[in-house]
DNA sequence: ACCTCAAACGGAATCGCCTCCGTTTACCCG
DNA sequence: CGGGTAAACGGAGGCGATTCCGTTTGAGGT
């Protein structure tokens, strides 16, 4: 009955494991490249498997870009507490959104078939989105603990600035000026 | 000047117009049938050409789905006049609707494809929605005319009724016992 | 009637998707 | 520390899509 995903997930063997991550490894890194479209077997290659066990994690081509942007989301947000622990929020903020940039940079080569998953019924995006703001807000949080960031910040306000971002500007260098800009409306007033 | 298509289309020698007709001709008939996904190859054999021939008139699958869509919008009103000159308008129009059953029923097994279309930015139906429109309403203003048919009706909501019969009922039986019932609803007072 | 040539034809060849099944291997148990 | 077993592996094979190019043919000109 959970919403999300079944608790019953069976341990998976070792060389299952290995491979599975091995795959989506490769996949993001596939997908990330926009206009190449990339065979499934060239994946299964090149993560040193058969296409074969790639059909058998992965049985269509969908579930293998889902389960590659669900990896990068995941690896974005688990980024927040280490970035934290080394840096004061407001450097820690600005830090994670130069990941962020990267991780939509990515997704652009997968938008055709995320796309496709959408229109077959599938929805990628709620469940990531929700991860996402609560990344955002946990830097927010603790930003504003340490009065270095305004208190009244919507995450997804963030979020949404951050992909505009993302999204318009043509290179890295851009990307930055604009990223060092949002920051200092992030900023708590006193701390310029 | 035309709003839909090229006037400047080339006059296409005799075997490709054979051809191209005979393709559709088999396409209508081999997406008619639902469940069924022909491939295109076969398609090609069952027309007598080889697939070449048929990917040059339809460079993609969709294109021949239209292509397919289209004839059989194109036959369905071009019975219309055929219809009047043979039967009173009220018999005329019941008879057509029955075409329309066997009409939407072929679209049935091309429903897939036609989402496809629509999702790749293509619209295969405000044209041929126009043309149904004109259809009915040659029907009904004969009718009118005749004084069998009421004048008040909206050919859209004729349209609408009998697509509504086609999507909700089962077999043919049932189909043509709901007809009857619009029908009934379709004549002018005092002519029951 | 014949000639010419661009248009049209057809199908072999290539490529990716996906399935199926014989082989290998991790893990548990005595 | 073997031994058994179910899980996992891998790739050959079947199928459809799509391209490419040598061959054929309709149609206008002489």
């Amino acid at each position: 009955m959970g919403h999300t995903d079944e608790a019953v997930t069976k341990p998976l063997r070792a060389d299952a494991r290995r491979n599975r991550e091995r795959l989506v490894e490769v996949a993001v890194e596939a997908f990330s490249t926009p206009g190449r479209d990339v065979s499934l077997e060239a994946i299964a290659k090149a993560a040193g498997v058969g296409i074969g066990t790639l059909y058998r994690h992965f049985p269509t081509r969908e579930a293998l870009v889902e389960a590659a942007y669900r990896s990068e989301v995941a690896r974005l947000c688990d980024a927040v507490p280490g970035l934290l622990e080394n840096a004061p929020p407001e450097v820690a903020m600005r830090a994670w959104m130069d990941r962020f940039v990267e991780y939509m940079t990515a997704k652009r080569g997968m938008l055709d078939t995320l796309r496709a998953i959408i229109a077959s019924g599938g929805d990628p995006f709620t469940e990531t989105k929700g991860r996402l703001r609560t990344a955002v807000g946990d830097l927010v949080g603790a930003g504003a603990a340490a009065g270095t960031l305004r208190a009244d910040v919507d995450p997804a306000d963030v979020l949404a600035a951050v992909s505009g971002v993302t999204l318009t500007t043509a290179d890295r260098e851009q990307a930055g000026r604009l990223l060092d800009l949002i920051m200092d409306g992030l900023r708590a007033p006193g701390t310029r």
